[in-house]
DNA sequence: GAGCCCGTTGGTAACGTTATCAAACCCCAC
DNA sequence: GTGGGGTTTGATAACGTTACCAACGGGCTC
């Protein structure tokens, strides 16, 4: 602690009693808005606080009722547009039940979010809403276990008993590539930012997060449910730089028996995917489908617009923090997962299968 | 406050000192890291903490030391790419400085931004960044002389003498628009979300905010500087809805004298005005010029991309919260403007004037 | 008029830390 | 063996609020 300048004196209670020739008891009463007081001085404190400025100090009663009226947040990234609207979900409630909200990053990284949640237990924060970025969670079982309530926002944790308040991932993603299995397509390629460790179902420092790992089972499950054989070159993994997965469809679209239809599980991939397409000069949907992960507010400014799978984000983050609220208050009840629905929005990116296929441009001409 | 039930109790200092069989003192020199212990009582200290589950009360350390390591901040709302952007450049360089972030969305109200500082000025927090919805600012004033130091970001406040961090609006529209009358164009339309009451330059509630405005300032230099007439016709005021502007650009351009150029003023402007012209079959930057104000991840996903002012809002958030720690350090230095340098992005949507203007379709078709 | 109940009032003890200060201790020089 | 410097130690007083409890007073009943 380095020993910086203390900040000037401020007007306490018994600043203010004795202005108000009233006993400290009943000055703290009338301020803090509990027990009783005769109108009479209650108009008196009051009067006296209003003339010498006085401003509760929140740090001193927290020290006391043991409850700072504060929820931490740890997300990712709150720059990511998808956190920022779960962010704000989380605020709008709070802010409702008189809670404020401590925003951390993690970037992704399972130290970066321990550390957090560690100055949010000593801050005594009265609930945590965690983004995990990695599947170790002893750290959150022991906030539980020390009396702060904690809800996983986004991302389901293998092997962790805690409120989860997620979408069904899995069966959106089906559903969407459903849609196009339905529409006669048979090649239906995949693009997604994760990394594609195949055994990072559970989440892993460096490895993929939940999310994008259950779209993809989805993708596999509606492949399957066709009687699609599966491809690998149809799943491609791109990492987290649009550029990349602007290659990679540049690659998928170059074959000769390339796919009919792209399904992109994350915001970064349908922005790469339709940075490739838009330079190939692909006419959607009739050279080719897309349905995107996630809305934004570009997916209707492209031509078509974009279908895309629909997460109502920010109840996601509303409900989060309704949970903790609850918990807060004293509810026991056991942790469980919350599923919200998506909703499938229909736009014009998607068409029937191509009959056969239309020679595309190269980018750069 | 409602009753509601208390956190079970936690290990304290004494508990710790107890257990290691130590003072008080001693154990709050060692956990508290100040003072001096021998190697020996330390390790005790230490082992018996770790044992015991010790977890530091940041709270009680709070309510002696006067610090809260804690700054508030204020936005219109953290959905809003800016904003998020910009406090993730806060919270990046308080984190480094030991500080956490609390977030309040004002929603450009100013009595919600009020009871937001308000509420801080009682959680003692140690400094305060606020983006202003309202042109008074006493409420930020009181904060300062109560010893809470203020910062304003992305918008001045006329007549407060507050810390204020900007980028040059005006500048940056005037040479944008100057690119525009360089390049031949003699018709430049404006779109702007701003409602447009003309003397709004003083920030009011519910008129516009002081960006826009000198942005419109800018625009109307350039064209005072090119020796072109204003002409009411091609100022727009759309408000905050995406769909009002595009009806504007539509109804804009469907003059037989119609703009070659247009300039939008924030990115609602932009994807309502881009929204207009796509429908037309406009070709841009054949048909007309476009440059929007502030960057976006989707200003690269249009064909062509769309040139910009940018603006370093990250760097903004980062310098606001700069500024607070040197003030909690203890600076007295008089308060003063910072305003960035904003980077015109040249990308493909801007061109010469055309010599004759071309048919554009009608949208529905 | 005595007894009682209830709203009002004020003194004082928490809460868990850091700050202050004096006492104890150690090592060494004289 | 004694004095002196520094380090180490512990008791105790803050910080500003709420919790607790006892005392007071007025109006009512019997």
């Amino acid at each position: 602690m380095p020993n910086t300048p203390r900040p000037p004196r401020r007007v306490t209670i018994p600043d203010v009693a004795r202005h108000a020739g009233v006993g400290q008891a009943t000055a703290a009463r009338v301020l803090g808005g509990y027990g009783s007081a005769s109108a009479a001085t209650r108009e008196r404190v009051l009067a006296a606080a209003a003339e010498l400025g006085y401003s509760t100090n929140a740090v001193a009663r927290s020290m006391i009722s043991g409850r700072t009226h504060t929820l931490g947040v740890v997300v990712a990234d709150v720059e990511n547009p998808y956190f920022a609207r779960a962010v704000r979900g989380v605020t709008d409630v709070a802010a409702k039940a008189g809670l404020q909200v401590v925003l951390a990053n993690s970037d992704e990284n399972g130290e970066t979010e321990k550390s957090a949640v560690q100055m949010f237990i000593e801050r005594r924060v009265d609930g945590l809403v965690v983004a995990p970025a990695a599947a170790e969670h002893g750290h959150l079982d022991k906030a539980v276990a020390s009396g702060v309530p904690v809800v996983l926002l986004d991302r389901v944790l293998a092997g962790a008993e805690l409120d989860t308040v997620v979408v069904d991932n899995r069966g959106a993603a089906k559903a969407a590539v459903a849609r196009f299995t339905g529409a006669g397509h048979r090649r239906i390629a995949v693009v997604t930012s994760a990394s594609g460790d195949e055994d990072s179902v559970r989440l892993a420092p460096g490895a993929d997060i939940w999310t994008t790992t259950e779209r993809l089972t989805g993708y596999r499950q509606a492949l399957r449910a066709a009687g699609i054989p599966r491809e690998a070159e149809l799943i491609r993994h791109t990492g987290y730089d649009r550029t990349w997965a602007r290659s990679a469809v540049l690659d998928l679209m170059s074959s000769d028996d390339r796919p009919t239809a792209l399904f992109t599980t994350d915001n970064v991939a349908t922005l790469g995917t339709l940075d490739a397409l838009l330079d190939l000069g692909a006419r959607i949907p009739d050279d080719v489908s897309v349905i995107g992960f996630d809305d934004a507010e570009w997916t209707t400014l492209v031509r078509p617009r974009l279908s895309v799978v629909g997460q109502p984000v920010q109840e996601l983050g509303g409900l989060a923090a309704d949970i903790l609220v609850r918990r807060i208050n004293g509810s026991t009840a056991r942790p469980r997962r919350h599923t919200l629905r998506t909703t499938y929005i229909a736009r014009e990116s998607t068409g029937p299968a191509p009959a056969r296929l239309r020679r595309l441009g190269v980018p750069g001409e």
